[in-house]
DNA sequence: GTCTATAGAATGATAGAC
DNA sequence: GTCTATCATTCTATAGAC
């Protein structure tokens, strides 16, 4: 199953739990966030919550999940195009798009060090940055490639969140980034 | 009083409480560490741990200090060549190297959602903060310089303890690093 | 400086009424 | 689906002996 389909599957009050978790989570982070805290941002009991999720945990991979399937969404217009300059682009300016958009979720997701154990043991998420790799440096990438997307990814990641840019409108911020980051992918090998 | 001085207040015994607590974060985050488990990995009781620090707070803020007193090492080596070109790279060199030598702690200190908030208020940070960008950016910088100050820090702190360069070792990453974050600083307007 | 013992609150999770 | 009530466990933090 993609990570798009696991996403489509959580019922609206799923979704409730999911968007109070990620406000709570980029806050506080996974490990500082109760179910309690959960509880009282949507106004409901904690065995409320537990009627919508097993484990604290199903809400961590729930949180993440809905938030990578923008990804894939990103990754498989990319694909369509093969695998030539104009499907790195195009990754890159969706990619780019998405992370902006997202600005609070997509660094929780990214850097929390919970939410990075979990995805590292989870099969669907493992499967997705394989794909995003090989579109963006091909198979079997040496070191230089393998640090340049290191960095790429590390830098949209990190710098939508960062302090510096939150005044920026999304559409400038995505401008910017779109420039800075295509000079990366195209550095030579 | 600046951060290399706090950071050298502390004793050997508060020593191996930073230690111990800086892996712990790292690998569970600061908010799913307990003072139990940092007594446990030193071989103390907990009531030990509060002898030297009097709250969790200050452990994670000593935490940080000592981690950043290297990257103000870094910076007043910069600042003593003035604002040239050959600062900005004088700079960038410097903390390319302390972020690949401390990659794992890099990577807690500069994402933990908790670590990042006590940060925000915590002054001699933030002057470090003014600091670093006056050397990389310049005193008033528009869009463009920012977000590529916020892209140069993002994929250095994250790139150094990405998945797809852990096995490359210091001197490789260091100069595949260097020469991708130089294209970036180097970058016009 | 390190220990035992403990207070008081909060945690994840479950059972069962409505 | 949501509630109250409760479980055992863990947490931060403190007091006081050695």
């Amino acid at each position: 199953m993609t990570m798009r389909e696991r996403a489509q599957r959580y019922s609206a009050a799923q979704r409730r739990v999911i968007d109070a978790a990620l406000d709570l989570f980029a806050e506080q982070g996974v490990g500082g966030t109760s179910l309690q805290m959960i509880a009282d941002a949507i106004g409901v009991t904690k065995a409320a919550i537990y009627y919508q999720f097993r484990t604290k945990e199903e809400i961590v991979i729930a949180v993440a999940e809905v938030e990578l399937q923008r990804l894939e969404v990103a990754l498989e217009a990319a694909e369509a195009e093969g695998s030539s300059a104009e499907a790195r682009d195009t990754l890159l300016r969706r990619v780019v798009e998405v992370a902006v958009e997202r600005r609070g979720a997509v660094r929780t997701i990214q850097s929390d060090p919970v939410i990075i154990r979990f995805l590292a043991e989870h099969e669907p998420f493992q499967q997705l940055i394989v794909r995003l790799f090989t579109v963006l440096v091909g198979d079997n990438p040496g070191p230089a490639a393998r640090v340049r997307a290191a960095v790429l990814t590390a830098a949209i990641g990190g710098a939508v969140a960062h302090p510096f840019v939150t005044d920026l409108d999304d559409e400038t911020l995505k401008a910017e980034l779109l420039r800075v980051t295509r000079r990366l992918v195209l550095l030579p090998g």
